[in-house]
DNA sequence: CGGCCTGACC
């Protein structure tokens, strides 16, 4: 009982955002005249080394910034200090084969548009001439030949080939520059000189995404006896990482040993990058970067922003602010990526207020904030709710004359359509495409979730086809998008098109569309469905999340239409797989399961599609402790339960045929998480006092978390609560939560307005409100003329149509003989004058049925009860 | 070898 698994924390959400908005520019005066130098002071108080926490415990490996000249490494590997600026790496035997490495960042910065310079090439003006003769008279693979034929003789060595393959990739033609480096590959008898020419177009390759190219040509110079350096592998690794073959990239790196080949600093920077972009754990990477530290390796700024780039990845601000402070005490200079990449953990991680410090400390350290700054702290804001925040840098880099780029308009229309604002997301794509930039798949993609969200199916219809009009083509998030909306909507006729064509695009599934079509399947109930759907992602080497768990867990005990969908197709496939092993066949085979499983998901969509209402069928007790198994797999996948997840099972709970059953489901649940379902339980039970004082460090909690997360959890514990009859407990937590402000605006003293409650919480609330009525007019307070209770009937309701909320509270009040009648106009808007209430509120029978009992009470609590009493009186 | 934007759960 006592063993709570260290993973369960109900803060292991991915949004943790704070909510404390200001004028942004009043702010930004008062901190620079507050404090000359910010950053002095924050290097002096916080000054936190890489072994300390917050970072994980694999960290040990680091060097303290002090020790850094006096590790064990260092006897091997002499060191010279890191802040001497003519500090050079110690030379291997390979150094020699390619000195410096100016010519790769030449290209990278070409690959981005960047002026071109002449700087740090090795070329002769021959290549440059052979360039141009390549692009005009290169038709084809002959002309190519004989136009390289003739400048044979002219050529100068590897380099200009080089030159020449790099320039041809920048350009976008790979032919060409494959065909180039195999004429030049041919004729060189130089395995170094091999070595060159295949990294350069490894490295080529890998910048235009064609992985499996570069994978030929490096397997090719392998075998060949050239490709054994560690420029090959380095930019091999790096062309994996490119593309999100993170493992790939791990897995040479880790085999470079096996040719006698000792990674360099590039290569480090490069499998660093690499598990950045795949989302590698950062304690991971941390083992990574301590090998190489181990090794007697200096890292340097790109080390160091790859490794900020893994924490901006997984939000973890202080790893980021702790490998910041590194630099700095190891002296490396701090550029712009630096900034922007710590201001995105930072960000990522809720701290929306020390970004907007850090951010305002940049010109103090001459790294003026650009476009990229921006764009990071006001996708920030935004995400965090405070959207004066984000619409005041805007302004802000406006004023300074930073244009707007594609990602920033992307920004700032996705603010727009996620507030379902159109007419500004469309003055922001008019403004975009008048600055010359054309809409590309993330405008379409955050449109189309914007009009979905907003159940505007027509327009969402018309944007696509604007989108394939103008041949932007839909990606995978575009493809989830659509299914998830069209699901939602119940157009599952649509959801499927759309997964038909999906596949003939021929993407891969990722985890968030499988969490998708997940969810689709629990909102009608079919567990079953949804659980076999699990094990075929999983199966097919997705792993699920903390998402697809919440849906499954969110599916128990809902009433379910027509369960399960017959899996008629696949038997023969399965008796293949057994028989049979060479490789190809094997493929034939994974294809052959893959189609009966996408057939399965189209079969699925034409059944939900058929469905009319369904016939429910609840489960009930058995279904019900399932959860505890799907907490179980959780717990063995090293998933992490969140605050969703607790709000999920408590809804659940509310769904169970029993007080015995919920109760159980809640005492079981402690083993995990002792805090979180033992405060769910204690409530349930009626043991306030003891309880009340954990309960109120799991408020806390919440309070972290964004709003929309925050209510939920707070609807789901009070409707819990209400539906067994523990209402003066539903009450505790609902004016809990408006003490701390998880509904805007709840109450005033003429209006109560419930549109964002679950209806557990609305009548617990409906109650606390009246009373509170009461004593205004027993204070002898005037009232309000006309009392108003809104229940999110009509534009203000959640979800279109829906007026369970409103029957609930009518009924409530009803009950009662409270005097509130429907409005003529808005039929979510239930009325009264004020003199009718105040006089219902002076009869006798009154309080007595405005005051909540909870049906489980304990000894202990009386005391407790009464002082809340008071205190709720009082509010 | 480097940074910012779009999708799923309550």
């Amino acid at each position: 009982m006592a063993s709570t698994p260290p993973h369960c924390s109900i803060t292991a959400t991915t949004k943790r955002y704070q909510n404390h908005p200001y004028p942004h520019n009043q702010l930004k005066d008062h901190r620079q005249t507050q404090n000359q130098n910010p950053h002095q002071r924050w290097t002096s108080n916080q000054r936190v080394s890489l072994a300390k926490p917050p970072l994980p415990p694999s960290s040990r490996n680091a060097p303290k910034p002090a020790a850094a000249t006096t590790t064990t490494t260092t006897t091997q590997h002499p060191q010279i200090h890191p802040t001497f600026p003519s500090f050079q790496p110690p030379k291997s035997e390979l150094v020699s084969d390619f000195p410096g490495r100016r010519s790769t960042r030449f290209v990278s910065k070409l690959h981005f548009g960047r002026p071109r310079t002449t700087m740090g090439t090795r070329h002769t003006s021959v290549a440059q001439e052979a360039l141009q003769n390549v692009i005009e008279y290169g038709k084809d693979e002959r002309a190519l030949e004989n136009v390289l034929l003739n400048f044979e003789s002219r050529l100068s060595g590897s380099d200009d080939y080089v030159f020449l393959l790099r320039e041809l990739g920048n350009r976008g033609d790979c032919k060409k520059a494959i065909c180039c480096f195999e004429f030049a590959v041919k004729r060189e008898r130089k395995k170094n000189e091999q070595g060159k020419l295949a990294s350069a177009m490894i490295s080529t390759l890998g910048r235009l995404g064609k992985v499996e190219m570069a994978k030929t040509v490096f397997e090719a110079a392998l075998t060949e006896g050239y490709g054994n350096t560690v420029y090959a592998f380095s930019a091999i690794i790096s062309a994996y990482g490119r593309s999100g073959y993170c493992n790939e990239a791990i897995k040479i790196f880790y085999s470079m040993k096996d040719y006698g080949l000792k990674p360099n600093l590039v290569t480090y920077n490069a499998v660093i990058d690499a598990c950045g972009k795949g989302g590698v754990e950062f304690k991971r990477v941390l083992e990574i970067f301590d090998e190489m530290l181990r090794n007697g390796m200096q890292p340097d700024r790109i080390t160091f922003n790859s490794l900020l780039a893994v924490c901006s990845k997984g939000g973890l601000w202080e790893a980021a602010r702790s490998l910041s402070c590194e630099m700095v005490n190891r002296g490396i200079d701090q550029d712009i990526f630096t900034y922007n990449t710590l201001l995105d953990a930072v960000c990522k991680g809720g701290q929306l207020d020390m970004a907007f410090e850090i951010m305002s400390e940049m010109p103090a350290k001459n790294i003026l904030p650009n476009v990229v700054t921006y764009s990071t702290m006001i996708d920030g804001y935004a995400k965090a709710g405070r959207l004066d925040d984000a619409r005041n840098l805007f302004n802000e880099m406006k004023f300074l004359g930073i244009s707007l780029d594609r990602v920033s308009y992307n920004t700032l229309l996705s603010i727009y359509a996620k507030l379902g604002r159109f007419e500004e997301a469309m003055d922001v794509c008019r403004e975009m495409e008048n600055s010359g930039i054309r809409k590309d798949v993330v405008t379409y993609n955050a449109l189309l979730g914007g009009y979905g969200k907003q159940y505007k199916y027509d327009v969402v219809r018309k944007v696509f086809e604007e989108m394939k009009a103008r041949h932007v083509s839909p990606n995978l998030l575009t493809y989830s998008t659509l299914i998830d909306v069209y699901s939602k909507g119940g157009l599952y006729r649509e959801a499927m098109d759309v997964f038909r064509e999906f596949k003939k695009a021929g993407l891969k599934a990722d985890v968030v569309l499988y969490s998708a079509l997940i969810d689709a399947l629990c909102k009608n109930g079919l567990v079953e469905s949804a659980v076999s759907l699990l094990d075929e992602m999983t199966k097919e080497g997705i792993r699920p999340n903390v998402v697809t768990y919440n849906s499954i867990i969110d599916a128990f005990g809902r009433p379910a239409t027509t369960e399960s969908v017959v899996d008629d197709a696949g038997q023969t496939s399965e008796l293949q797989i057994e028989s049979l092993s060479s490789s190809a066949v094997e493929k034939a085979t994974k294809r052959l399961v893959a189609d009966r499983e996408d057939s399965r998901i189209i079969k699925i969509f034409g059944q939900l599609a058929a469905e009319k209402a369904g016939q429910a069928k609840n489960s009930g007790g058995q279904e019900m402790m399932c959860i505890l198994g799907v907490f179980h797999k959780m717990h063995e996948l090293e998933i992490k339960p969140n605050v969703v997840t607790f709000s999920a099972i408590l809804n659940a709970c509310s769904r169970c045929n029993s007080f015995e059953e919920a109760s159980m489901l809640l005492e079981e649940l402690r083993l995990f998480d002792n805090q979180v379902y033992g405060v769910a339980h204690g409530l349930l039970m009626g043991y306030r006092e003891n309880v009340w004082e954990q309960a109120q460090s799991l408020f806390d909690e919440v309070k972290l978390m964004d709003s929309s997360t925050a209510s939920a959890f707070y609807n789901a514990l009070t409707d819990m609560l209400w539906h067994f009859g523990q209402k003066r407990g539903a009450q505790l937590v609902v004016l809990e939560g408006k003490r701390r402000q998880v509904w805007e605006n709840v109450w005033s003293e003429s209006c109560l307005d419930l549109h964002l409650m679950s209806s557990g919480a609305a009548r617990a609330m409906v109650h606390a409100w009246l009373l509170n009525v009461r004593a205004i007019v027993f204070e002898g307070h005037e009232v309000p003329k006309l009392l108003s209770i809104l229940t999110g009937w009509g534009k203000h309701s959640k979800v279109v149509g829906d007026s369970t909320l409103r029957r609930a509270v009518e009924a409530l009040l009803m009950g009662m003989g409270a005097p509130f009648r429907s409005a003529k106009c808005n039929l979510g808007r239930l009325i009264s004058t004020g003199s009718v209430v105040a006089s219902w509120l002076r009869e006798s029978g009154t309080l007595k049925v405005l005051v909540l009992h909870d049906d489980r009470t304990h000894q202990e609590n009386l005391r407790f009860g009464q002082i809340s009493n008071l205190q709720m009186l009082q509010l």
